[in-house]
DNA sequence: CCAAGTTGTATAGTATAATAGACAACTCTT
DNA sequence: AAGAGTTGTCTATTATACTATACAACTTGG
């Protein structure tokens, strides 16, 4: 350890970002260690009274830290046992009929859907090409957002006919899904026709949904759905926290 | 705008990072804003009672978000006429005789050097190479901030020969200079031998103290200065904040 | 079962982030 | 010279981050 000069020589200092709070830059810190490889998979971290003495803060500015590497997904804890790590992600298969309830569901978690906003507009070039309309024509659109225990996992852009589809923003605050939703239209057989795959940097919005750092990755993925009778029904921008989530595309 | 759904509607949404203080973020966003050219160099930022509108927080939290820009060195405020963006860099000539006092005075500002720390360690195979001496030999490490007009410009490393040079670090704390601290030595002209630029981004410790965030650029700048009689006096590693200094090198 | 070690919860105190409002000091244009 | 608009400073209040301490609830290994 260097000596260091009487200022500012808290032991707390190497991580006291200004205008950041203590339990954040802990938490990040441990995402950071974790996310290198320094905590494997599984694993149990210290005890948070040792945590605690390590930073040379309070137990409870840890157990802080805990929750939120715990809002995550990045560990869960077990009273009376300790804090383990979880680094394993969801495996998310895209196939013909791919339904996030019924992904997540199978993979034994609680699925969620939350619909953060909606609005009938235009159709984009893109979108329009999409759905098989022209350029202008109303399109509703949905920002969805979905978890698995809690976690968020993807945020979603969906662009459905506005005319045919007019109350979904509605359905889907009851139904809390993008099938029963479409269900409650009589389309019932949707499939996927098309997904397209990329990767980016969580933006400062979505970081905020997926509770991600602005520097995290997320999977983009771009897809059309269309009825049994071959009609697009919908198509989607989704951005999916690469942390948290494996894609596997069937073939 | 989208509609939005009742849950966590507030105007100021979209920047609050969770465990991010309001002034904080309001002020990443100008750094951002400013970076990115929205306003440009010697333009007037809105008064702080409309940014505050703007942002819908007190004035007093927006007045806390510019004194951090202030100190980053990315805008000034002038009484009663407004807050004005500064981007251009000092320009940090790199010769024979490289002396940042009198580089930062003949730019017009006010320099400052502050020692943070300091021991006495052996010498890595690299800095031993460069001062002629055995690995394991010991050196006087420093490591220094400057600055200019009270913003941090730079964090240099600095290995001196311990032996001959053995209170380098008392001299500095009373004489804030390495030209004046080799003069108490006897070392009145020592010059450059050789300088390596790289670039980098800041880690966490630099980030602190240069008052960068930890995704902005810096230079790196290795060198040898050596005595009148061509020995060695002193190596360093320096990390520039690029966004406040552009180096020309002589030749 | 017990004891040690862990997480969960409760209460209280201190420091500070953010709000609110008022006014002083200053600049700039008319 | 005047007045509108700006930054600087002051006081006060509320919400909350962090600390401190204690104990309950639970797990684990002997």
């Amino acid at each position: 350890m260097l000596t260091r000069t009487p200022r500012g020589s808290s032991s707390k200092n190497h991580l006291l970002a200004r205008g950041v709070m203590l339990w954040r830059c802990i938490a990040d810190d441990f995402e950071q260690m974790i996310l290198v490889g320094k905590h494997e998979n599984g694993a149990r971290l210290p005890a948070e009274s040792e945590i605690a003495a390590r930073y040379g803060v309070n137990r409870h500015t840890v157990r802080r830290a805990m929750a939120e590497l715990a809002a995550r997904g990045l560990v869960y804890t077990e009273r009376g046992s300790g804090t383990y790590v979880k680094t394993d992600k969801l495996d998310y298969r895209i196939g013909q009929r791919t339904r996030f309830s019924e992904i997540v569901a199978a993979a034994g978690h609680e699925a969620e859907g939350r619909l953060h906003g909606h609005r009938i507009e235009p159709a984009s070039e893109e979108i329009a090409g999409r759905l098989g309309f022209k350029p202008g024509d109303n399109v509703l659109r949905l920002e969805i957002v979905r978890g698995a225990d809690r976690v968020p996992i993807s945020v979603a852009t969906t662009w459905l006919p506005a005319d045919r589809f007019h109350d979904a923003a509605k359905i889907f605050r009851q139904t809390r899904s993008i099938t029963r939703t479409l269900a409650h239209y009589g389309v019932n057989n949707y499939r996927r026709k098309w997904t397209r795959i990329s990767a980016a940097f969580a933006d400062a919005v979505d970081a905020g949904r997926l509770r991600l750092s602005v520097h995290r990755p997320v999977l983009v993925v771009e897809s059309l759905d269309v009825s049994a009778e071959d009609e697009p029904v919908l198509t989607t921008r989704g951005r999916f926290a690469a942390d948290r989530v494996a894609l596997t595309v069937e073939s």
